[in-house]
DNA sequence: GCGATTTTGTACAATTAGGCACAAATCTGG
DNA sequence: CCAGATTTGTGCCTAATTGTACAAAATCGC
C-alpha cells in the first residue's frame, strides 16, 4: 500500500465502491470492471481506477477486477474487515430505527447498547436491547472500550453528550441531530439531516 | 445575484450556514460574522466569505451580517423560502421514524403522503397519513405535483420505484436505500446510508 | 497462434477549490 | 472627530482534484 496520506475525498467514495462490489457479489457475478462499477455508482471510470490504485494494483489488463478480492481489500482499507461494537445515544424514533435496523450487521457494525435521558424511556426494551441511563454513558463507554456512536437526540443537548462521547473515548460519531457538533481533531464527525440534504437539492428545482 | 454556475460544493454548505444561523436566530443573537460562523460550523472564515459572495454582498465591513437578512437570503438561494410537499415512499421503521419527525416544518418541508407495497401495512395510519398502495405512486405523485420523494424501502426494490418516481415528475430523491440510484441527469439524489457513512471514518480508527 | 479487443495503471494537462492578505468600509470609545 | 479595532469582499497564488490519453498486459475468437 501506497503510504502517502490518502485524501480523504478517495476515502468517503470506497465504501460506495464497497457497498456496490457487495451487491454484485449477492447476484452472483465474480469480475468487474471500473466501467460497470462506474456505470452503477455514477463515477468516471478513470476516476474509480485511480482511486483504487492508491491501494495496490488490485486489477488485472483485459480482465478488470475479481470482485470477492476487490471486496476483501476494501473491506480491510476501510478496517471493516473486522466487527465494530457502536453505540446508539438518544432513543426516540430514530434511534428505535436505527435499533432494528438490519443493515449493520455485513458492513462491519453492531449495536451494542442504547441510551436516553428521559426517565421514562430507562430500562424499556428495544429488541433486545434495555435503554440505558445517559448518566451511566462516560463509564460503561470506557468500560466496553467503545470507540463508535451514533447520536439520535435534538439539537439542544447533542453538544453536551458530545462532549461525554468524546471523554469515554469514542472517537467516530454519526450525527442525526440537526447542529454541527464541534469536537477534537482525532475525532471524526458525519452529519446526516434530512432536511439539509434536501435544501441541496431544492436549489435545482 | 452573479449570474455565473455556482459548484456544487458551495450549494453543499449553504445548508449548513442556514442552519447555524436559525440556531443562533432561536438563541436571540441578531449579527454574526464569518469568523463567528466558521467557528460553529467547522469552516474557516475565508471560505464562508467567499460562499456568501457568490450571490450578492449581504455583510457590512465592520459590523459582520444580519442574521436575519442572511437566513432571509440563504432561503431565498436555496428556494426554501416556501414550502415544498414531499411524500415517502416506504413505511417501514424509517418511514416511520421521518413521517413524524417535527424538524422539517421551519425548514421547508412538509411530508403528504407515505406509501408501501405491502398489503398488510396500506391503510394504516401514521399519525395523520394513511399509508397508501405505491401502485398509485405515480397517479397521485403527478395529481399533487410533488417534486421531492424520500425513499425508505429496502435495496431491491430502490431502484424500481426510482423509476416511477421519475415517471411521475419527481425531481428530487433523499435515498435512504442502501444502493446507488441511477436517474436521469435532470434529477437530483441524496443518499444517506448509515453504514457507508460510519465506513467513512473507520478508516481514521 | 495471432490479430483484434479489453482493460488497467499512470503520466500529464486542465480545472476546480481553498488559503492568504489587504484595501476599504464601518464601528467604538473616548 | 479621530485613532484603533473589526470585518467584509476579492485578487492572487497554491493546492487539490479530475479528465485525457496511452503503453502494457491480458484475453478472446477463430
Amino acid at each position: 500500500m501506497n503510504a502517502e496520506k490518502i485524501p480523504n475525498i478517495i476515502i468517503t467514495r470506497l465504501p460506495v465502491y464497497l457497498r456496490a462490489l457487495q451487491r454484485m457479489a449477492d447476484n452472483g457475478l465474480k469480475t468487474t470492471s471500473s466501467q460497470e462499477m462506474g456505470d452503477r455508482v455514477g463515477i468516471s471510470a478513470a476516476q474509480i481506477r485511480k482511486d483504487i490504485s492508491q491501494f495496490g494494483e488490485f486489477g488485472k489488463q483485459g480482465t478488470g477486477y475479481s470482485i470477492d478480492y476487490l471486496i476483501d481489500k476494501l473491506r480491510e482499507i476501510l478496517k471493516v474487515d473486522r466487527m465494530w461494537d457502536v453505540i446508539i445515544v438518544g432513543a426516540g424514533d430514530m434511534g428505535h430505527a436505527l435499533a432494528r435496523y438490519q443493515g449493520f450487521a455485513n458492513r462491519g457494525f453492531n449495536v451494542v447498547m442504547i441510551f436516553d435521558n428521559d426517565k421514562n424511556k430507562i430500562g424499556q426494551k428495544i429488541g433486545d436491547f434495555t435503554i440505558e441511563d445517559t448518566a451511566n454513558l462516560v463509564e460503561r463507554v470506557k468500560a466496553a472500550d467503545i470507540k463508535i456512536a451514533m447520536l439520535t437526540l435534538p439539537a439542544s443537548v447533542a453538544q453536551g453528550i458530545t462532549d461525554k462521547l468524546v471523554e469515554a473515548g469514542v472517537r467516530a460519531i454519526l450525527n442525526y441531530a440537526p447542529i454541527s457538533l464541534s469536537v477534537p481533531e482525532n475525532v471524526k464527525v458525519q452529519h446526516i439531516d434530512p432536511a439539509t440534504h434536501l435544501q441541496r437539492m431544492t436549489y435545482y428545482l
